[in-house]
This record gives C-alpha cells, sequence and structure tokens, in this order.
DNA sequence: TGTACATCAGTGAACGCGCGTTCACTGATGTAC
DNA sequence: TGTACATCAGTGAACGCGCGTTCACTGATGTAC
C-alpha cells in the first residue's frame, strides 16, 4: 500500500536533513491511501526508512502528526480554491458570478479527488482558527457579488455561510455515496440560482 | 465509559433472549460516547455481559454491528425530522414555511444532540438506498412549498438537494467546530432566505 | 407423558497481530578555545 | 589548525496492550415419535 518511494538503501546518510517533512509526506500519502483512521505512525516511519522512535524527535505523538496532515490538507484545498478563482478578476458582474461558480466547483472537486485528505482536513485535528475568522478568499468573493450588483445587498447577511454549508455538505454526501458524482453540476446549478448567481 | 445497564448478575439465564438487540443498543450507547472509531466488540459483548463470541452468533463480523448501528442512525435521525415536520400540516403556505425550516432545525438538533451516531450515519457504512432514491419527506415538503406558491416553480428543479446539502454542510461544520452552534439559527434564517421561504 | 436427539446460543481459552511508546544507546555535527 | 565536548538525530530492542476472531466445548430448548 505505500508509496515505497523511500530510499532505505546504504547511500542514505546518518542524518535524515529533513525527516520531519518526509513524514509528513508520507504520511499524507498513507493517509490518502487509506484513510485516517487506518494510518501507522510505525508503517509511515517504515516507509521513510527510519525507526519508528525516530518519529519521537519531531512530533510528540501519533495525533501531532495527523494534526500536520490535517493542515496540510487545509492548505491544499484553499490553494486549490484560490488557483480556481485567480482566472476570474474582481470588479465585473459577470466575472464574480463565473469565480463564485469556479470556487464552489474546485472545493467539491478537491474533496472528490482526494476523500481522505478532505476528511481529515475537518475531522477536529487541524486546530481552530483563532476567534474563527471567515475565510477571506469567500468574504472578498461576496463583497464583490455585492459591489457589482450581482447579490442585493439584503441578502448578504449570513449567505457566507450559506454558500459554505451548501458545497460543503454537497461534497461531504458525494464522498458518502448519497449524491452521484454526475449530479453534482445540477445541483451546483441549482445552489447558484438561489443564491441569485443565475438568471 | 460504558453505560453499565448490563445485569451479569446470576439471575440472567443461559439464553439471553434478544442478544442481537441488547449488542445492538449497547454499542449505539457505546458508539455515542466514544465514536465508531473506537468501538471495541469486545468491550460491547462485556458490557451485555456475554462473552466476546457470543456475538458472532448474531453479527458476521465488526463490521456487520456497525452496520446495524449506522442503520439506526439513520432511522433516529428520520423519526426526529418527521416528527418535527408532523407539526405543521400540508397545503398552506404559512404552514409550508414553517414545516420547512422545522425539519432543518430538527436535522441539525439531531446532529448536535447526537455528534456520533449522526457520523457513522453518513459514514459509508449505512448500505446505499436502493436507486439513491430522495427522501420523501423532503419531496413531499417541497411539492407542498411549490403547490401553495411559496416556491416558484421553475426553481423546484434540484431544490430538495441544495436544501439537504446547506442543512447537512450546517451540521457537520457545527459538529467540526467550523461554525458555533449559535450562529446555526442566523445561518438557517440566511438559508431560508435564499429558498425564498421567508420575505 | 416420556424420551432421544437435532439445533441453537452460549462459554472460555487461545491465537496472532500490529500498534504506540519508552529507553539506553550511538553516530554525526558544529562550536569554543 | 586541532582537539574536547555539548548537542542533536538517529538506532534497535523491548514493553504492554487490547483487539478481532477461531475453536472445541456445553447448556438449554423444542420437536418427533
Amino acid at each position: 500500500m505505500p508509496g515505497s518511494t523511500s530510499t532505505p538503501t546504504k547511500d542514505r546518510p546518518y542524518h535524515h536533513g529533513d525527516l520531519r517533512g518526509a513524514l509528513i509526506l508520507e504520511a499524507i500519502s498513507q493517509v490518502e491511501a487509506v484513510g485516517m483512521e487506518h494510518l501507522s505512525l510505525r508503517s509511515v516511519a517504515h516507509e521513510v526508512g527510519v525507526s519508528p522512535s525516530a518519529a519521537y524527535h519531531h512530533f510528540a505523538d501519533k495525533d501531532a502528526l495527523l494534526t500536520a496532515v490535517a493542515l496540510e490538507g487545509v492548505a491544499q484545498l484553499n490553494v486549490s480554491m484560490a488557483s480556481a478563482m485567480a482566472r476570474y478578476p474582481r470588479g465585473e458582474a459577470a466575472s464574480a458570478q463565473e469565480r463564485a461558480s469556479a470556487a464552489g466547483l474546485a472545493y467539491i472537486t478537491f474533496a472528490v479527488d482526494h476523500p481522505n485528505l478532505f476528511r481529515i482536513a475537518f475531522s477536529g485535528h487541524c486546530p481552530r482558527p483563532p476567534e474563527r475568522e471567515k475565510n477571506p478568499l469567500i468574504v472578498e468573493l461576496f463583497d464583490d457579488l455585492v459591489a457589482t450588483g450581482v447579490l442585493p445587498a439584503e441578502l448578504r447577511e449570513g449567505s457566507e455561510e450559506v454558500m459554505w454549508s451548501a458545497v460543503h455538505g454537497m461534497a461531504t454526501l458525494v464522498l458518502e455515496g448519497m449524491f452521484a458524482v454526475d449530479e453534482v453540476p445540477r445541483c451546483l446549478a441549482a445552489l447558484e440560482r438561489m443564491m441569485r448567481l443565475r438568471p
């Protein structure tokens, strides 16, 4: 099951160089393959070519390793969304609509492509953001939707949360088999109609 | 951690009577307490007052027991929603709106009150409904919303999925600590505005 | 009504397993003088 | 430039644990005759 990109041969020096990073990478790969509930610290260490106890110089315990994986999952999801949105500039109504659409699709696409990474990102292993601040990408998006006249100002209140909830719910329900993947475009279109992002 | 409602004393007859049911009940209680990933078949059997191997006369393996728990979770969620909705009759616009509102709130309330049971219900341990049919409660609700003129007919397509996604997403995000519980009413209100269920 | 017997639901001991974690250790590195 | 030494990142053996599952068994039940 493991990636076997490891190099446990003789040429590896005694000191790894970036063992912490290597452990995280291997852990991500194993989580993606088998899910966070089946991650084994011993197996990660073994695959990196190192003894299990070596990991304890870099992580307090297995849970700390899982936390690092979760943080990386959150970061990757954000990158996916940001780069999908970056293609549509601010300040114009049609572009703002497309940006909203792209954001939702990127979110769900990431979940479908990396189900177990997506799951661990929302599993409580990720430390709560201080003050539970909103995602600036989304706030900015809705600012723009209102500014360009797409979304009526009186509907702005709470709309970020509704959008996030709906997209997150869709992703989750697809992952758990309650929706088929090919229903997603239809559902997203309906969501955009509800949100006044489409005629 | 376990409920200790068991009666492992001498008065218990050799044959349990309903061991299967008792195992499921205890498993539900342990899942609610520690989460499905920490459920131990041995501990369930022990708490019921029976040897671990006895469970294998009623379940093929541990996974079959988890499946039974998941099915029970789905059933309980449905009961919660149905009874919340039952208070508002069909055929009248205001009543239909209240019914929709009650359904969403009941869904989230169930998740908050039984987080681990809610999680296992949507964990893939529950066998997929044949043909992935929609929940009749929800279909009927939306039929009524359109019939009473609350929801414009041209918005009907996909609206069940949007509603379900949004409510499910909210529940999930609250459970994982991304939303505070006390934000729920505000978010639900925004959802209802989006769905044209409120002025 | 009584007895033989098939069937079923329990017991309890044992299996093998992989796990997270600890501990005393050693090899490598870099810095002070 | 060379040497002593503190520091750090590895090793590998061992710990104890609880787990799911199997197996040969026995106690209880009900049914056929």
